[in-house]
This record gives structure tokens, C-alpha cells and sequence, in this order.
RNA sequence: GGCUUGGUAGCUCAGCUGGUUAGAGCACACGGUUCAUACCCGUGUUGUCGGCGGUUCAAGUCCGCCUCAAGCCA
């Protein structure tokens, strides 16, 4: 392996709030570069923000405030979480600072000097109100499929890189370089895309139409686009440049990872490697492309308000176990599921329990029996050399976990060795040993549970380094050398060990806070599990936890059958019918049938409604209409969007119009 | 619509190039222990490995079709 290692995290849009989508990649950046600290390699770990573009300058306008000064405030709070996160970051790069601004213009007239960059016309239908072109496909009814606005043939001189001269040079890459594109399965997508005609890349926007760029050196009407932009961070930040990079640049580069999301694989691999062959650079040696989380089973949005903020959890569980967890649920690479009742298992299982008791309990008998100092080792009974087997072995299979970016499996192994820790103690009864007077075992014993412990507080440490740090100190071993850690002799005998406070105390319950925003936000399906999963409850409960949280198949709406028989009026007061109007509607983005609706229902927020009705209305026909919907029915989601409630409509074998309200109703008035 | 990936115990998932009675964690039940954070250790229950068909001495693992889900592209 080579000794200098480099990674980088994508530079996230300023105009976000922070969300643990972002905590993950930064997490995992951080852990894989403190271990490679660990084992003696230089690293450099580079995050920042992207800082350019049309959303910014709008927020900023609407704040009545210039583009530089949002962004100035609007980038703290990534700087903030990073803080609060413990990540231990060597740079932080904004694209809006000279040092890479300056890189960028001199890259774009370096590249256009030597015919890279060129200009010419480029025709389209131009949405004014999404701000960009469309091709005649993409148009719905001739109009923006976007916004449903009128569009305009639009004939315009831009910037264009040779995107296309590299395409071939990029297909050889990856066919020799195997590892350069990760998860594999991930590849193929990148794959599919450049089996098509790679075009070139339009690079340019008027300066008219977007201010807040990076200008053209050879054109001052014209700013950079943000994806030209962004890209170059990955070497604006060590150094590089056209005429002459510094030598912290020739030692980084080529990056070991850039790490980014799932969404941005093909634009990474296609845009950013074609241009690091016009610049006569290589590639870094692997884009890795993680998944994403989803939130109590459900996609992260803004519009369904389940965003997690880190921040609610640092405070309840600490930075250390929010890491942790964070990095064990999900394989590096696969998308998972964030759930509160989740990370307190987690928490609890794993923790408070494996690790942390196993921590507290050798310690207290050390404290008790040995008088609270590291004990001396006595000769290896077999039991004992199973011990160092499972030792070797876990410590092995973590480090070549962890150094392919397996972290989650690597946490496996260590995990493997705490619970061999605990078995050992039961087995060995330390209890049975001092009640005996078997001193010089006894000693023995504890003294291997305690260089688990040790063991553990060095491999814990690149994920939680606070508790590896404290679990160290508890041991009274002073570095976290990872030297032939697996070897249960690292402990000073005689250095005294107190056990002190709990490592994880164990959580009884879901914080208050967290519970809270459980109550306002997330379905009442999903508060049930979050409730009992925690505590033994009696079978029959946990059934009914069970079925409430079971995902069901997404199904069709079309799919309704007709009840003949008669019901009981109990049976129909169970159906809360409420009057709705229609706030917003568009298409489904996976169904053709479906509508996406945002229905006013004199709630604290709109619900999300999916209706099977396409065939019959036309998206933007329904705002304002005021309808009936069935208020307590219980929310699934339909190919991929949530729908709390249905609305009701006269239909026969097909679909023949919505039940309208009149006028003068308000929303939220219920029907029956 | 085209392409890709997946569908394995109640839940989350592991199972590499086909090979002995299909695994882990959580959950559940019972038992053990008592040092410990009501913790730990052990045992056990549940699976037509999405469906159908095929190749093979042998398939969760390969092939075809179907189905459901997710993703990329258009």
C-alpha cells in the first residue's frame, strides 16, 4: 500500500442544511483516514462546500442579501456539524475562494488555448422559469415538463469542452482498472453510459442569465458551469495548477477515494475524469459510491419533514455513538434505513451491552479482587490460546475490512472478539477463581479481558475515537497503538484501572426529544414500533407492532374491489371523510396513472396524496379544487410516494370524475 | 419504453468461482450464571432461499420465462 493517502468527500451544496446523508460520507471519510493515520500513513482528508450556481444566488436574493454573504453564513453550519461530529478534516475548500477560483479560470483558458474548449451555438427550447433547455422530447404539450411554462426557442454561443475526444481514453481506463469504480454494481451503470455517443459538455452560461459564477477568462459574458466548477476542488485544494502545481499536489495526487453519493457516480467518473485527461492527469484510483438513507422506511424530504437533524442526535446519544452507528448498520456502498428504534437498538445491543459491560464488568473485578491494577499474565491454558486465535483472527479480517472501505464488516470482526470476551468471562467463572483463592489465575483471566478491552478501545477508536480514547484511559494505556494490538500482552502490569462511569449508559427509553419529533412527524405506524421495540412486551402487542410496520407492496390504485355485502354504520363511522383542497399536483415521477398531490386538510401541514386520476386531469387543472378525501387511512406509499389518504371520485369500470366540493367549504371540514 | 441490480427465518441482512443437515444479528421461548450497565452465556422455534420450467450426479448459487421492488437512462 502506498504511503500517502488522499480523500475527499463531494463538496456539498451550500444551499442545504446539513442532514445526516451528509454526516455519513463525512463520517466515513474521517474513519477510513484516521485508521490509515493510525497504521503510520501520511493522509489527507478534504471536505467544503460548493458555493456557485442559480439556487444560491436566488436564496440570497430573496434574503436581499449579496450571493457572497449568504454563502459566508450559509456554509457554517457544515463547519459546525463537522465540529460536532469529531471529524478531523486537513482542509476545508469553498469554491467561491481565490485559490480555487484562480485554478478554475486558468484551467478554463489553458484548455481553450489548446482546443479543448470551444465555442458554438447551441439551440434549444429554453424554460425561462426552470432555467434551462429542453429538447423537443422532453416537452409535455409543448411546454416545460418541469413547470408546465411556456418555452422559447432559444439560439445562444456557448462554451463547450471536448468531452467526446476523451470518451474512449475513459472507457480504457475503467476496463483497466478494475477497482476504479465502486460498489461493482454501480459500475455497470457508468458502463450503460458510455456505451451511448458521449457528447461534449457545455461548460458556459450567460452571465445575463446566471451572476453568481466563476467568469471566463476569455469571455466576461459568460460564467462557469457549476459542475466544471465544483469538480476542479479536488485539486484547487492541494495545489494544482496549469503552469506548475506545488509538491503538495505532486504528493496527493491521485486521490486514493473520492467518495461521493450514488446520484453523482456517472458525473464524477464521465465529466470529472475526461476532464483530468485534458489536463494531462490521471484519474484519482477509486470513485466509491455509497447509498442512501431512507428515514423510518421512507425517502428523505423536505416535503414529508423527516429530515433528520445530526444535531438531535449527537445531543441524545453522543457523536461517538451516532458514528458508530451510522457506519454499522449499512454496508459501505448499499442503501439503508434510518430508524430511531433502530439506532437506540444499536445503541443498546451493541454498546451499552457487548462492549461497554464487557468493559465495566472486567474492570470492577479487577478494581474488587486485584486491588485496581493491570494484573499479570499466567501460562496459556488451551482456552486461553483459543482466545488469541479468535484475537488473531478478528483483528486480521478488521484490518482488511476496513482498508476496502467495508466498515461495517470490519466492525463485525471487532464485535466477534467482545463477544468471545464476554463467553471467556463466563466460561473461565473469575467469580469461582477468587472465591478459591486462585489468585494467579484470576489474575490471568482478567488480565486477557482486559487486553480485549484494549484491543477494542484501538479498533473502536477510528470510528468513535472519544470512547476509544476513554476506554484507553480507563486501561491506563496511554497511545492507541495499533502495532500488534491483536497480541492480549499489550497492558502495562501494575498500571492502575478503575472502571469508572459506564462507557455507553444503557438507554431505558427513546430520549424525550426524540420521541417528540417522533410524535409530530412520522405516521403513527411508525411511533408504535419505536415504542415497544425497546421493552419485553406481552406477545400479543408486539404483534400488532409487527403488522403496522410491515411495508406493504406498493399496489394500484385501480386494483379497489367492490364490496357487496352490507356493512354495519360502526363499520362506516370507522371512515373519517374530510373536505380538501388541492395545493399542489404534478406527475408521478415512476407511474404514468398516478397524480402526486398536496392536499390542504386544516392540518398543521399539507398531506401527500396519490391518486390513480391521470387519465382523466391534467396536473395543473387541479390546484384549487376543493374534494373528499378518506383522512384516516392508513399511509403506504405508491411506487415510491408516500400517499396519506385517497381521494374520492365516481368511477365505473373507468375512472369518471372527482366528488368536488362547493366553493365555500373549508378544508379540514369532515363529511358524514 | 431501454438497460442494470435485487427478491434468503417475524425484522435487517450474509452466503466468493454450483457440492455435506441454508447462516448471523435483532426479536421471541426456555435454561444457566451472578462479576457487570435487569447485563452476559447456552439451547431452541420459524424458512417450498419470489414463481414456473430447464441444465447437472448435485442449484439459494448456472440458463430461460414470469412477477414484484429499487436504480440508471430516455
Amino acid at each position: 500500500m502506498s504511503n500517502s493517502f488522499y480523500i475527499t468527500t463531494p463538496i456539498y451544496y451550500v444551499n442545504d442544511k446539513p442532514h445526516i446523508g451528509h454526516a455519513y460520507t463525512t463520517i466515513a471519510a474521517d474513519v477510513i483516514t484516521r485508521w490509515h493515520r493510525m497504521n503510520g500513513r501520511e493522509a489527507y482528508f478534504l471536505t467544503g462546500t460548493d458555493e456557485h450556481g442559480q439556487k444560491v444566488f436566488e436564496a440570497a436574493t430573496k434574503r436581499g442579501i449579496s450571493a457572497k454573504a449568504h454563502v459566508d453564513e450559509m456554509c457554517e453550519p457544515f463547519k459546525a456539524l463537522w465540529a460536532a461530529l469529531d471529524i478531523k478534516n486537513d482542509d476545508f475548500i469553498r469554491t467561491t475562494e481565490t485559490r480555487h477560483t484562480s485554478v478554475v479560470s486558468d484551467v478554463l483558458q489553458r484548455l481553450f488555448d489548446e482546443g479543448d474548449i470551444y465555442t458554438a451555438d447551441y439551440e434549444g427550447w429554453y424554460s425561462t422559469s426552470a432555467e434551462r433547455f429542453w429538447t423537443e422530447k422532453d416537452l409535455v404539450d409543448g411546454k416545460c415538463p418541469d413547470t408546465n411554462t411556456k418555452v422559447e426557442w432559444i439560439k445562444e454561443k456557448n462554451y463547450f469542452f471536448r468531452m467526446s475526444k476523451y470518451a474512449d481514453k475513459l472507457r480504457a481506463h475503467i476496463a483497466d482498472n478494475p477497482d476504479f469504480l465502486q460498489p461493482a454494481s454501480r459500475k455497470n451503470e457508468v458502463l450503460g453510459y458510455l456505451k451511448k455517443d458521449v457528447g461534449d459538455l457545455c461548460i458556459s452560461r450567460p452571465k445575463a442569465r446566471l451572476p453568481w459564477g466563476i467568469p471566463f477568462p476569455m469571455d466576461a459574458e459568460y460564467v462557469t458551469y457549476v459542475w466544471f466548477d465544483a469538480l476542479l476542488n479536488y485539486i484547487s485544494a492541494i495545489g494544482y495548477h496549469p503552469d506548475g502545481s506545488t509538491d503538495a499536489f505532486e504528493k496527493w495526487w491521485p486521490a486514493s477515494y473520492h467518495l461521493v453519493g450514488k446520484d453523482i457516480l456517472t458525473t464524477h467518473s464521465v465529466y470529472w475524469s475526461t476532464m483530468l485527461f485534458a489536463m494531462g492527469l490521471s484519474p484519482a484510483k477509486c470513485l466509491y459510491a455509497h447509498g442512501w438513507w431512507t428515514i423510518e422506511g421512507q425517502k428523505m424530504s423536505k416535503s414529508i419533514g423527516n429530515v433528520v437533524d445530526p444535531h438531535l442526535l449527537i445531543d441524545c446519544y453522543g457523536s461517538d455513538a451516532v458514528r458508530y452507528f451510522l457506519m454499522r448498520e449499512i454496508q459501505f456502498g448499499a442503501d439503508g434505513d434510518f430508524s430511531h428504534a433502530g439506532l437506540m437498538t444499536r445503541y443498546n445491543a451493541d454498546l451499552a451491552n457487548d462492549l461497554g459491560n464487557l468493559a465495566h464488568r472486567a474492570l470492577s473485578m479487577t478494581s474488587k479482587w486485584l486491588g485496581g491494577a493491570v494484573p499479570a499474565l499466567d501460562a496459556n491454558t488451551a482456552a486461553d490460546d483459543a482466545l488469541q486465535a479468535v484475537s488473531d483472527a478478528a483483528v486480521a479480517d478488521y484490518r482488511v475490512q476496513i482498508e476496502g472501505m467495508h466498515i461495517a464488516t470490519a466492525l463485525g470482526s471487532l464485535w466477534r472478539l467482545v463477544q468471545a470476551g464476554n463467553k471467556y468471562i463466563d466460561d473461565m467463572e473469575p467469580w469461582r477463581l477468587n472465591r478459591e483463592g486462585q489468585t494467579e489465575r484470576l489474575a490471568g483471566v482478567m488480565r486477557r479481558c482486559l487486553e480485549i478491552c484494549r484491543v477494542a478501545a484501538v479498533l473502536l477508536s477510528p470510528v468513535a475515537p472519544n470512547k476509544g480514547l476513554e476506554l484507553a484511559q480507563k486501561l491506563g494505556v496511554k497511545s492507541l497503538d495499533v502495532a500488534d494490538v491483536q497480541l492480549l500482552s499489550g497492558l502495562v502490569a501494575d498500571t492502575p484501572v478503575a472502571p469508572g462511569e459506564p462507557l455507553f449508559p444503557r438507554m431505558l427509553a427513546l430520549p424525550e426529544r426524540i420521541q417528540a419529533v417522533l410524535d409530530e412527524v412520522v405516521p403513527s405506524t411508525v411511533k408504535t414500533v419505536a415504542k415497544v421495540s425497546h421493552k419485553k412486551k406481552p406477545k400479543q402487542e408486539a404483534k400488532v407492532a409487527e403488522e403496522t410496520t410491515t411495508i406493504e407492496e406498493a399496489a394500484t390504485i385501480e386494483e379497489a374491489t367492490t364490496i357487496e355485502e352490507f356493512i354495519q354504520f360502526e363499520d362506516f363511522m370507522k371512515v373519517k371523510l374530510k373536505v380538501g383542497e388541492i395545493v399542489s399536483a404534478e406527475k408521478h415521477p415512476n407511474a404514468d396513472r398516478l397524480l402526486a398531490l398536496m392536499v390542504e386538510v386544516g392540518e398543521d401541514r399539507p398531506r401527500s396524496i396519490v391518486a390513480g386520476i391521470a387519465a382523466k386531469y391534467v396536473a395543473e387543472d387541479l390546484i384549487g379544487k376543493k374534494i373528499v378525501i378518506v383522512a384516516n387511512l392508513k399511509p403506504r406509499k405508491l411506487r415510491g410516494v408516500l400517499s396519506e389518504g385517497m381521494l374520492l371520485a365516481a368511477s365505473g369500470t373507468e375512472l369518471e370524475g372527482l366528488i368536488t366540493v362547493d366553493p365555500g367549504v373549508n378544508p379540514g371540514s369532515s363529511v358524514g
